[in-house]
DNA sequence: TTTTATCTACGATTAATTTCGTACAAAGAT
DNA sequence: ATCTTTGTACGAAATTAATCGTAGATAAAA
């Protein structure tokens, strides 16, 4: 069951795309993305939570401290997206979909490879 | 900017679904999901604050008031997607379409109107 | 070897959410 | 006319999230 919150699916998102790091890392990317400084802090105190958790692993053996997401990301995305679709489109990936490619952000390249794939899965059955 | 707690959305989802709406409606609607009883001032509070914050709004002419969703249900879908899919697939509306086509929910008949609607969308171009 | 910088641990605070109890008014039943 | 039910208003407790300050340890620099 995981349900990380906004601020620690940031983490999340900066430990998938950097591998492991260490607290100040994460904060200065936190810092760089908002405008207003954030405390460090703040962001370790989110990073003792989230491995209190379980979401993120801890190697202390030096000092300062490496921390590695547990869970991979799609697999982080399967479950909030199947809990997301329940709560908002309830349960309709149709109808979600739909939303997502009428969406301005859905370019006509993604949206062709949206069809590719569904002629491909087609095609295994 | 509409931002619906959880409890908050199940009751607009309560509001779309059956149009306006009780307190005493939604409590025994809410009730009948859950397996626990809930509170009927529970559910008379949350509508308040929902009323204040703008989410629905109030006719109280009679002593029973009756509630009704502000918003629609698609443009609420299509802003909690927006935020949704910058926060969980960094924006790509192509990945979290894969995710939601593979995930089991999906019927193949939805996945078949979904490959009609690209068609139409790409056929309109 | 002092001093300075960096790091973790651990509250404490503030805000938001969820829950419900009590008070009191209005409507309905007896 | 009185009692019971049904409703709203309001406040308060419990929980969770997000933020940061201070204390104390360890490493680096002087």
């Amino acid at each position: 069951m995981i349900k990380p919150t906004e601020s620690e699916l940031e983490i999340l998102q900066l430990l998938w795309q950097k591998g492991s790091c260490t607290v100040r890392e994460i904060n200065e990317e936190l810092s760089k993305k908002k405008e207003s400084e954030i405390g460090y802090t703040t962001t370790l105190k989110t990073m003792q939570i989230m491995h209190e958790k379980g979401l993120i692993s801890r190697d202390d053996t030096a000092k300062t401290h490496i921390f590695t997401a547990v869970a991979t990301e799609s697999d982080t995305q399967k479950q909030l997206l199947d809990r997301f679709m329940d709560s908002v489109f309830r349960g309709s990936a149709m109808k979600m979909v739909m939303q997502a490619l009428g969406n301005q952000h859905t370019t006509a390249e993604e949206i062709a490879e949206i069809k590719k794939l569904i002629d491909e899965m087609e095609n295994k059955k």
